[in-house]
DNA sequence: AGCACGCCGACT
DNA sequence: GTCGGCGTGCTC
């Protein structure tokens, strides 16, 4: 077993299979299989990873690996497999796979370096670059305007050597120890010796001499009111001595969290929790959908749950969407599980990412609570995998490897034969129809655990509202609750739903809408730089004076941002207090917890937001909460719009009165008969689904089909088409009656960065060799990619239809 | 992908 | 002759 085969980093079709390398005599005793090495890789080096050991190679001559670079194997074997899976799943690369399993500090940063390897003289400009040094970064080559050909022929003549560097990301954070260097009586002689004018001198030992103990220089100064200076003297005195003690970033401060116990479940919770138990007992894989109405006690199900699981000896992954994945949150897990919970999150520095990471490489904790990639944490005993809030598309990654953490949750959670729960109080069609088919367990909470009612909905039509004269964003039943609410001291949560609007620029003479020169897309007005950006290409430019089509000076922006609706607000409803949350008050690193926390802290009357504030909340004075435009992305060319639509009005209704005062929600629109606005109101999931089942049975889309988007994109708009109808082409030729090819159809935004979009999609009941058309297609044009500057991207399952 | 190598045309 | 550009083929 001395020859290794690896996977190398270089993100290339070509090179996407195992190179085989020679095992030298010094690793062969440490290296196993999933650890990372550096290997040689044609004339430069490069990290890998190696996935299999034999003793055979149908190559002759192999090279050697260079460097192990793991002590215990970043992947495990069952990581390496999942891999795979991926990859061959998602058609990606398998560097691509294990690279998105891993933090981001595992990956290699690679350099190059000249190294002057004789004494002949140089080429002057070359002599000039190195300036007396032997060597020089490669970097600085490149900036010097010294022509290749003289590097060139330096190298050819063995005057220059080029050095490939391959450089660790990994930072371990450190703190400087002290402890006594001597023995106690021997600290006693010397404390005997130090004259008595050195008086913290003598305190430092004397606190030695009670307790030998290493401890933390910074401590230590604390303790003793000293300054560093003082110890210095000490250790050149060879009394004391310091020392390096790696530790591990808290970005949560373990100790500040309450202890709280398991809470007594209702009868529902308990019904509910059984199966999963059960399987927990019998180490059987299941998958569970837990459907429990906002309020229900998902939460604390997963909780007793995973204590179940921890009892055991074994470990959980619970999956929570990005933005709910709030202090809030936290603070639930580690209450009941202290420090052995780990954390992983986007918000966190990749130095805490990697170092909580650890924590479960080390099997110092047994429960992870994490954002989608947390899905990958390198357990290797797991007892349970929750998803909550299932629908939410963050599960899906959009770029690669287009994976979807269901898919992979399930697939490890068979590797391990343990349960996996999916949450949601309004789960994807998709879930709901398999629990429905007895593919899932469907587990029901249709009660509150407080048993109060859910929050009475009036749905306002906007359009009588503007025939009777009300020209605000504020329909009047809306500006009169709350007002009232405000009058009785309590609190507001107005949600502007605003993906599809935002604040566009028009000249209100000609009509003109100022566009992305690159992008098919109006740019959008951000007030406080007074500036217009493209929020695709982040391409900006200066709020103009004239409109650049007819040079009226009449051009204004329009839509409803956030900012927009804070202002006519304050003139509404003057006496009101707004905090507003959106992409720009939150783009500081913890500025979403503070604006929360105050919010909480009644500090304001209303809280103004986006899709963020729909999720989790939960304030126990909020008892209105006003859906400011319900219908804002129905009319998207999304075949989920409608779906989303009842996810998000419901999720947000859940947020009014969720403790002793009732609660009551409003919400205004310009369609207000459509299904999901309307069901939505009476919380009528089961109506929704058959509603929803019929489009989607009738317009052919998920669950009744698989879809596959295929997308090409090219700077030439004729190429992009003819591109697309040869893959439509082709995909015709090959699949079987019953599979739909739809295409060359734009994508929604049919330019972005200077490139046109067309894509191809196909709808498929059952088409196994589907991967193995498209793995022929994209070897077809393989050559085009690479010369021509054209992409093809290709998600199988697609989320967004852009 | 990223690198070397080789061929070609342009330029002082 | 010198320099840069681009096309091609290889990486165990």
């Amino acid at each position: 077993m001395d020859i290794a085969k690896v996977i190398v980093d270089v993100q290339a079709k070509s090179i996407n299979q195992t190179f085989d390398y020679q095992i030298p005599e010094r690793f062969k005793e440490i290296l196993t299989v999933g650890m990372r090495v550096v290997v040689p890789f044609g004339p430069r080096k490069i990290t890998g990873f190696v996935v299999d050991k034999t003793d055979q190679s149908t190559f002759k001559n192999l090279k050697e690996i260079i460097d192990v670079l793991d002590i215990t194997p970043a992947l495990t074997k069952e990581l390496l497999e999942l891999g795979k899976w991926i990859a061959e799943d998602t058609l990606t690369m398998y560097i691509t796979a294990y690279q998105a399993m891993l933090p981001q500090v595992l990956k290699a940063k690679y350099n190059k370096e000249l190294i002057r390897s004789s004494e002949e003289e140089l080429d002057e400009r070359l002599d000039y670059l190195f300036a007396g040094r032997d060597v020089v970064p490669y970097e600085e080559f490149e900036n010097a305007s010294v022509p290749y050909s003289v590097l060139q022929k330096a190298i050819q003549d063995g005057e220059v050597t080029v050095n490939y560097l391959v450089k660790s990301r990994v930072t371990k954070k450190h703190i400087t120890m002290i402890r006594p260097a001597k023995d106690a009586i021997m600290l006693e002689e010397a404390y005997e010796e130090i004259p008595n004018q050195a008086k913290k001198q003598r305190e430092i030992i004397q606190y030695f001499i009670q307790q030998p103990e290493p401890v933390e220089q910074k401590k230590l100064l604390e303790i003793l009111h000293t300054t560093p200076s003082t110890v210095k003297q000490l250790i050149d005195k060879s009394l004391l001595e310091t020392f390096k003690k790696e530790i591990y970033r808290n970005p949560y401060n373990d100790d500040s969290f309450e202890k709280t116990e398991a809470l007594n479940l209702t009868d529902q919770q308990e019904t509910a929790i059984q199966p999963i138990n059960e399987r927990i007992a019998e180490n059987q894989h299941d998958v569970f959908l837990l459907h429990g109405v906002t309020g229900s006690g998902k939460t604390e199900i997963y909780l007793q749950a995973i204590q179940e699981v921890v009892n055991k000896g074994k470990e959980a992954i619970v999956l929570v969407p990005e933005i709910s994945l709030t202090p809030q949150m936290v603070k639930r897990f580690k209450g009941r599980f202290g420090a052995n919970v780990a954390v992983m999150h986007s918000a966190l520095s990749n130095g805490e990412k990697y170092d909580e990471w650890r924590k479960i490489q080390r099997k110092e904790v047994q429960v992870v609570v994490g954002a989608r990639s947390a899905i990958f944490a390198p357990f290797e005993n797991l007892g349970i995998i929750i998803i909550d809030e299932e629908h939410e598309n963050t599960y899906k990654q959009d770029d690669q490897p287009r994976y979807h953490a269901r898919d992979v949750a399930i697939r490890r959670a068979e590797y391990y034969q343990c349960p996996v729960v999916l949450g949601s109080a309004t789960p994807t069609l998709e879930s709901f129809a398999r629990a429905k088919k007895g593919v899932y367990q469907l587990l029901t909470l249709d009660k509150r655990t407080n048993n109060k009612a859910m929050p009475e909905v009036e749905i306002v039509d906007m359009r009588k509202e503007l025939h009777a004269g009300n020209r605000t964003m504020f329909s009047r039943v809306l500006k009169d609750k709350i007002e009232q609410a405000i009058e009785r001291g309590e609190q507001i949560v107005l949600l502007l739903n605003r993906r599809g609007y935002s604040t566009f620029v028009m000249c209100r003479d000609c009509g003109h809408v100022t566009e992305c020169p690159h992008c098919d897309i109006a740019l959008t007005y951000h007030k406080n730089s007074n500036q217009l950006k493209c929020h695709y290409c982040s391409y900006e430019e200066n709020m103009p004076l004239l409109c650049p089509s007819c040079e009226s000076d009449l051009i204004r922006y329009f839509g409803t941002g956030t900012q927009r609706v804070e202002e006519a607000l304050t003139q509404v409803i003057p006496q009101a207090t707004v905090i507003r949350m959106d992409v720009d008050t939150t783009r500081r690193k913890g500025s979403h917890e503070k604006l929360l926390k105050q919010f909480g802290e009644k500090k304001a009357d209303i809280l103004l937001g986006t899709q963020m504030i729909a999720k989790g909340l939960d304030f126990e004075n909020v008892t209105l909460v006003g859906v400011l435009t319900a219908d804002s992305m129905l009319h998207l060319p999304d075949f989920r719009s409608s779906e989303k639509t009842f996810q998000l009005l419901t999720q947000v209704s859940g947020r009014a009165g969720r403790h002793e005062l009732s609660g009551e929600v409003i919400v205004q629109t310009y369609t207000p008969d459509h299904y999901s606005i309307e069901l939505a109101s009476q919380y009528d999931y089961h109506q929704f689904f058959q509603q929803e089942m019929k489009m989607r049975r009738a317009f052919q889309y998920p669950p009744y089909v698989f879809l596959t988007l295929i997308t090409v994109s090219h700077p030439n708009h004729v190429k992009v088409v003819q591109v697309t109808q040869k893959i439509v082409q082709f995909l015709l030729n090959q699949v079987q009656e019953g599979t739909t090819v739809l295409g060359p159809t734009p994508s929604p935004i049919t330019r972005v960065k200077d490139r046109y979009r067309y894509q191809c999609m196909v709808k498929y009941k059952n088409e196994e060799k589907l991967r193995m058309y498209i793995k022929q297609l994209l070897d077809d044009f393989s050559d085009d990619v690479r010369k021509n500057n054209l992409l093809i991207t290709v998600d199988m399952e697609p989320y967004h239809l852009m």
